[in-house]
DNA sequence: GTTGATTTTTGATCCAGATCAAAAAGTTAT
DNA sequence: ATAACTTTTTGATCTGGATCAAAAATCAAC
């Protein structure tokens, strides 16, 4: 169980650097898994976030409030971190809550051990580097479709970067994500 | 001249890395000083974005092409960094230009002699980290104002954080960045 | 400084999607 | 299975900002 999660967050990491045995032990040692269940708060926005999350199964949800209402951020599954960035970065209280849209396993890292690795291990900047950049892209696309295209379009974009993960969300999650109303989405479906 | 331009080049660093002399050297004999015309076209979308600049003076605008009109993805001053990310981080075409709204010095490094120094000054890697980092927060908040404000408040929110440039922009291309039309926001500014 | 080109403003109309409201379908717990 | 709650759908109305069009202001070049 344990191994086969491991082997994944290696093969996640080989990606962008090679990973030596030294790194591996170091990775091993200092990532555990957690379990959450559906509905769990990982983590208020009232504290500094303290820790990261590699998501080895289920979805966690990035979301703030606004006029009392829960918008979404982002999703995040399979193979992907999170955390609330600036509040892990600057070590201050941001806006962000993340919290469990399902059973979730996770492999949790510690900020100190992050940053033991990030000084140890010249290669584990270089994959922060490299994976940071390949976000890039995807804020830029988002960017450009929340300007210049109709809620269909949205829907459609939507459909064809997170096809897998949609049947498993709620609507409302998915509209404040996309920055449209939920009746809108709701409509946008019925008619295909 | 260039004592000062390099000077505030490395007070850049300084930010989020210790600069040590062997990278401040390093740094030198790579950073070219260029110079570019008001209109001069730096980057085309038809190549590979080979090089990186970093501002000393002038703006320099990042857009892609939508209709045959031109979308303004950002604007780069003083200090920040410009290339075409997603070309410049995969060696692939994408579809971003990038021109000089004024005349505009900046210096040049080319990607081979960015890559040397990721791969013999460790520090270089953190500080592409932590400067990407702090990127992410302006890109959140933008996607949340794109989502979730009026135009009015997106206006008010781009004077509060591009203030300084605003008066030396053309409207239509503030106007594309926004994703309002150029009479929408001729309109709001009337209206103070 | 006059001419031609570009940018900005102003005006009139229109519509995608928001808002408000309530019914229907689905979920959860006893 | 039934009650209580949550999520999704459907309906009716309203509006911010887009679109289309043209005048006014600015800028650039000879």
């Amino acid at each position: 169980m344990v191994d086969t999660a491991l082997a994944s967050l290696f093969a996640h990491f080989e990606q962008y650097i090679k990973l030596s045995t030294s790194l591996r032990d170091a990775l091993a040692e200092r990532m555990h898994l957690v379990t959450f269940k559906k509905g769990d708060l990982i983590h208020n926005a009232d504290t500094i976030c303290k820790e990261s999350y590699f998501i080895q199964k289920g979805i966690l949800r990035t979301y703030f409030l606004k006029d009392g209402k829960e918008i979404t951020e982002y999703f995040v599954s399979e193979n992907e971190w999170v955390n609330s960035p600036r509040s892990m970065i600057q070590q201050k209280v941001d806006i962000y809550f993340i919290d469990a849209l399902e059973d979730t396993i996770a492999f949790k890292l510690k900020i100190h051990h992050l940053g033991y690795l990030f000084d140890n291990f010249p290669e584990m900047e270089r994959y922060a580097r490299l994976s940071m950049g390949s976000l890039f892209g995807h804020f830029m696309e988002r960017i450009t479709s929340l300007r210049f295209t109709t809620a269909k379009e949205k829907y459609d974009h939507f459909l064809t970067v997170y096809g897998d993960l949609y049947p498993r969300l709620p609507l409302g999650m998915v509209a404040s994500y996309l920055g449209i109303t939920q009746e809108t989405l709701s409509r946008l479906r019925a008619e295909r």
